[in-house]
DNA sequence: CTGGATCCATTCAGATACTG
DNA sequence: CAGTATCTGAATGGATCCAG
């Protein structure tokens, strides 16, 4: 990510592990399960908090509100709430919430290409 | 990943299932902070178990070897031991492994680009 | 040096109940 | 429908000690 803190000039230290530290932050907390599997599933369109609870199938009411309010407060997401009764909440991804997705797919195209070499590896393995 | 479990011909329906969990079960091990920042340090050079603990920072003993173990019963990485005293172990990514940190580069370089616009973004959200 | 095992505090995540 | 709050058992992760 950043390389490491191998020692920096002293005049902008501080600022390098200040971005060092923060992109640690950001990458633990898009780094879940989760947090990839609701970028996945929102995509392109714009779904409703139901909508991802249903598609998403295993995550909880829990999880799925607190991950979705960790994905707005990094700007990932976009909330959109219509002031009717019953009220109903899109969620869209924004443009870097769009651009994160990309690489998501990547690592999603990477498993299914590879269930096969990792089946073997477990057999090997020993479980 | 897999669209959902709509509902398939009778025949194949449980390898579909099968294979649907299976992917599912891969992407969340390795959908974790330490899985994808090993993968990151290993790199595509061979590293040892202690060159690994500094180079990751924050990392317990106890979760780069747990770590370090399902990636190799998954088959991204490949586990060196030399009958030496003191022993000495290198990890290196299998090609399977080295794929996918190419896609794992991809979420490093959006970090570096979007830190900015998640600062700005977790100020507009209050905290 | 590498790595297993154990103990223990913290955190996480599911179930449930309650609002607008 | 969407969301918050609380309670509780389960899982996680760090520290430490031991071994090859």
């Amino acid at each position: 990510m950043v390389p490491k803190p191998v020692d920096g000039s002293p005049a902008d230290e501080a600022d390098l592990t200040r971005a060092d530290s923060l992109a640690r932050e950001i990458f633990s907390d898009i780094a879940n399960k989760w947090a990839l599997l609701i970028i996945e599933a929102v995509g392109e369109d714009t779904r409703r908090f139901t909508e991802l609870r249903k598609q998403i199938d295993g995550i909880s009411h829990k999880m799925l509100t607190q991950n979705l309010r960790m994905l707005e407060r990094n700007g990932l997401v976009e909330r959109h709430v219509h002031p009717t009764v019953p009220p109903r909440v899109d969620y869209t991804l924004t443009e870097p919430g769009r651009a994160l997705r990309a690489t998501v797919d990547g690592m999603c195209e990477w498993t299914r290409r590879h269930l096969g070499h990792i089946e073997t590896a477990r057999g090997r393995f020993g479980t």
